[in-house]
DNA sequence: TGTTGTTACGGAAAACGTAAATATT
DNA sequence: AATATTTACGTTTTCCGTAACAACA
């Protein structure tokens, strides 16, 4: 029994029980990889991986067992790693957040001057994706946490917090009868009046978008969504160009800057999201991480973070 | 990083830090030990051990932290072992349960041979211990399960259950005073009446012992305590002998058996006792231990034990 | 001065990659 | 036929024990 045919283990069945692409993952050879599961079910007594012929298709249930307690020591190997750099190399390191474009572009640019000038040594790195594909980075430990709206949460081993809340706001052009109303008119607008023109606005899984279409199928009503984005630059320049109506993150409006473009304030409309951060439930996190989050979240103290990453139930 | 380091590390801190030690027990040499630690300390860039020019004298502060994971993570691999055994070799295996001479001369045989019916391949052990010990053995992996009266409890790491009830019996000689009374006026005895006579009974930490010295104490009766010991066996043995009067557990008394003692009913004046069972948290137990359990204590379902040992917090 | 930890070194074992064989879709 | 896994084999590396050395108490 050893670590690497446990990260053999581990890595097959991230890839779907390929051996080819769990050894190309790991930069290793392919038998090497065959071997060493091999002899680790030899070792247990027990075959891990259900084979039909010479093709792996899926776990056994022994090998289900021993992929849950793989998972678990790898996880430790890993805070290993981390619970030690955090004393040999106090302030540097990596912090990897999986985002959306909308935190990425608009929330995070709030927190993270402030964090490099506190942590001018650790290397950041934002990566996009959809809120699915964050869970899965955060679950597989390529990120260290993940910031999204949407759903996030409620696979097992992650943990999701409530980072700041936030409404939409609608966006026409200077020249659109929208931006014609009064300020008091515009307090009373309805999803009907919006709905008399075509919409812009998010991809389904992206930033309160479901939230979105409850509303407008909550009345009823059905607007004409003519293009779906998944960021909300995109959106603007389609507005910009008089394709439709464009709803946004408020986050995502700055009157300053988008000076082609009318903000409405009707969040209300469509309810108040709530931002959330995604750990998973296990691990250790560096002390700079703990920073980051209380920047983007006073509440979400040290204490509360790590209150609900603790280990309840395995992951 | 490979598991034969984390072996050491576990080792070497539960041998109060003394590698000579550390690989005489895992078989190994002493020089193998210590460059494998080194090796390991260069590798995660911190020192685990304190050292005094080249004594070894307890972890240092990432050393905790690291000494904790490792634990987590061999435990881990423990239960690995035991996960695959439980499905290559489904009814064999070991069972070993640490326990005092009360519990393995009295309360086991009651569910032994019931025990070896269902499962015969299942290799028994009985390690005798006190209290404390039996913890010990608990969280080392030493046993599967402890199962004692008195403090088992309270050590991060140990859950306990309770098991079954008891209560304390006198045994007198035949011709013994207390033996010629009535049977109310044998109900009615006092703790005053029994500390006329010099009394032989457990030792400190064993089957309730702290419960009939808080029962004297608290009537500020101070009785002639002559003889104390480890099991029934020997007090019964002197108690026989005409040394004084025995306080046992009321299990170690069978009237048919021990037919050279009367016993007196006086359980109630030293209170009712809870045996417990002792499982460390954390670890994955055999179908077989389940099965042990329940039979031995009827409410202690698997579903009861299981969600007890579920590890909450690090151990 | 005895005990304990580290360094040095050499033989044995295992780890790993290439090539070939075999089975599956 | 193409893709995927296992077997075979030889080189390289790592492992591990003995011996020697160094430092504490």
């Amino acid at each position: 029994m050893n670590l690497q045919q446990f990260k053999f283990v581990r890595e097959t069945v991230r890839r779907d029980f390929n051996l080819t692409e769990a050894a190309r993952m790991l930069y290793t050879s392919q038998p090497g990889v065959s071997k060493a599961i091999i002899e680790l079910e030899d070792e247990l007594g027990v075959k891990i991986f259900e084979r039909h012929g010479k093709r792996i298709k899926g776990l056994t249930k022994p090998g289900l067992a021993v992929s849950q307690i793989v998972d678990r020591i790898m996880r430790e190997v890993d805070n290993l790693k981390k619970v030690s750099d955090e004393y040999a190399r106090r302030d540097e390191g990596g912090l990897t957040i999986a985002c959306t474009h909308t935190q990425a572009r608009y929330a995070l640019p709030q927190v993270i001057p402030a964090f490099r000038k506190l942590f001018p040594k650790v290397h950041l790195s934002l990566i996009q994706g959809s809120p699915g594909q964050l869970a899965d980075m955060v679950l597989n430990e390529q990120a260290d946490l993940a910031v999204a709206t949407e759903a996030l949460a409620l696979t097992p081993g992650m943990v999701t917090l409530p980072c700041y809340t936030w409404e939409h706001v609608v966006v026409v052009t200077p020249d659109h009868p929208l931006a014609q109303m009064t300020s008091s008119q515009a307090r009373k607008l309805t999803l009907e009046q919006l709905a008399q023109y075509p919409v812009i606005t998010y991809d389904r899984a992206f930033a309160g978008r479901s939230a979105i279409d409850q509303a407008f199928g909550s009345q009823d009503v059905h607007p004409d969504f003519v293009l779906e984005a998944i960021d909300a630059d995109v959106i603007k320049t389609y507005v910009e160009l008089g394709l439709g109506i464009g709803i946004i993150a408020g986050v995502a409006y700055d009157p300053r800057r988008d000076t082609g473009l009318v903000g409405l304030p009707v969040g209300r409309l469509f309810g108040t999201h709530t931002s959330r951060i995604g750990v998973k439930s296990g691990t250790f996190l560096r002390d700079y991480v703990y920073t980051f989050v209380e920047l983007l979240a006073p509440s979400l103290t040290r204490e509360v973070v790590q209150n609900a990453i603790k280990p309840s139930d395995q992951g």
